[in-house]
DNA sequence: TTAAACGATAAAAGAAATCTATCAATGATG
DNA sequence: CATCATTGATAGATTTCTTTTATCGTTTAA
């Protein structure tokens, strides 16, 4: 039915007629063909053409906005007919922190008991990845921090507080210790989350507010590499506690507060005002609601 | 592109497939074919169907208020694209409750003068009429009374308060008279508003909130009409002082104030909140909070 | 009982979208 | 500089979707 307009949404996410040609299953002429037909149908043109795709004219541009309403619409539509007929049911495209990861299965846990028919899929993305996600109808919801510039735009529901602790070797620079100042972490050898990871910023920060310099010896983007560092018994580290809810912390490490200050981040759920919004989005963000996040946490 | 939709709304309307189909200049087959067609896509049936239409399924309704969420979505489109290309343009469709049509003019003038290139689609109708209008997609605008059950949904800017006043002959009851007070209608030959028009509701509450009982001889739905039978010098009435703004009042009769109390309403713009908005209706509804009522009035 | 109204159906014509094959222009590579 | 790969446009044949005309069976009203 709206199949121009998802042709050229492929085209504005591929920049590249016969990829996104390859993607909407059809041939690059009939991806071709029918981007003229939308341009002659509305009056403008649409794609800037110099023998090469050279990206979208301001109105073209304005247009895939428009269409992606319009496909958000008609799936909304199906949803719905779903939902009236065999309950809630359809894909439900969830962008995920990478440090609350772990704590998407308390959030979620209940909500797929009760609809076995929703499929979620989860993608682990950045603040921004999922600032843009939402924006751009490729996802329905977000799981991030609700503290952090820039602040998320829709509806928020706070889930947790994130918590920075010290994973550190059992017979390590801290053995026998109950918790550990941020002031010690620098006199310490350090193995941290690479500085592009949000987290690794949100530490920065912390160590900014007290004038502390750590100075990490070791920068990994992998939680499971930073841990193994940490295993060997010879680095420590900083590490949202969160994290190790789950699967506990390795053998041969322990974990511990991370004091003088506490340093914590709201993490929630975001859901982007639209008309009409998803009801599977909706649907779940309600149940998150009704969700004890401490007493699950506390078994 | 979302000619399916559009037969389905038009059938919704017109509840029969022969008037839909002429609506859409098709014939009647090929709308019968679209809905079966719709109806097969998405997996519902539609229409209950007993040798005649009648009405729509539950499923059916919910596809008409999306079908209509797409038809906007697609308007508002090339109302943006038109935009971008000339300035504003398109056709901007108004709903006006009566009493207030005599005000339209200086709400709009601005704004028309501003933008030839739109066109007004003036509907008069009442405040129930345009609540569904702005909600079925078939009015993108309201001026309407703000302060009366139901109150209205969406944004809303108050423009002028309505005041009753006593429309009477020259040389009737109230010659020489500076203003009249609500006791004193009843004492006289009244010709009244019609009891289905709001105006006469509100004037009828009036009247109730003060224990009276007003007697009015002749009723009509015509203004118009009223008016003329004022001039035959005989009976007078309550009119909204606005009406006479620009028609000054009929020869023959005056206008005066009617006190004890003073009754006034609120009528102002309506713009209904929908995602995307009518780029005509939001930019007259901004030029309207620019005007100064009371100035124009004066003059 | 008859006539009119309504919506479904069938067959044919028309329109739209797609595919395959190919071309022309650009840019990269040796 | 010649060659080759890439990219998107074009042409013609084919398929799929829509529409129209004509007709039919029910139902409702006269």
């Amino acid at each position: 039915m709206l199949r121009r307009y998802h042709y050229l949404v492929a085209l504005a996410n591929e920049k590249h007629f016969g990829r996104a040609a390859e993607k909407c299953n059809v041939s690059q002429p009939a991806l071709s063909n029918s981007i003229r037909q939308l341009e002659k149908d509305l009056g403008v043109s649409i794609v800037k053409r110099g023998r090469r795709f050279q990206g979208l004219t301001r109105e073209g541009a304005k247009i895939v906005e428009y269409a992606n309403k319009l496909i958000n619409t008609e799936s909304s539509l199906t949803q719905e007919l779903s939902l009236m007929r065999e309950g809630l049911a359809g894909i439900l495209k969830i962008g995920v922190v990478p440090s609350a990861l772990p704590m998407l299965t308390l959030v979620t846990f209940q909500f797929c008991r009760a609809y076995p028919k929703v499929e979620l899929s989860v993608k682990a993305r950045n603040t921004t990845e999922i600032e843009r996600g939402l924006d751009d109808y490729s996802l329905d919801l977000g799981l991030t921090y609700l503290d952090v510039e820039p602040l998320p735009r829709g509806r928020k529901h706070s889930i947790y507080r994130q918590n920075f602790w010290v994973l550190t070797p059992i017979h390590g620079p801290f053995e026998g210790r109950e918790s550990v100042t941020w002031s010690e972490m620098v006199e310490v050898p350090l193995v941290l989350l690479a500085p592009e990871t949000l987290s690794r910023q949100l530490i920065n920060e912390a160590f900014q507010d007290m004038d502390l310099q750590p100075t990490p010896q070791i920068q990994t983007d992998s939680m499971l590499n930073l841990s193994a560092f940490v295993r060997s018994g010879y680095w420590s580290s900083i590490v949202p506690r969160e994290c190790f809810v789950f699967c506990s912390e390795p053998p041969g490490t322990r974990i511990l507060p991370l004091t003088d200050p506490i340093v914590s981040h709201d993490i929630g759920l975001v859901i982007p005002e639209r008309d009409p919004s998803s009801v599977l989005a909706q649907s779940l963000f309600d149940y998150a609601k009704d969700i004890d996040i401490e007493a699950l946490l506390i078994r």
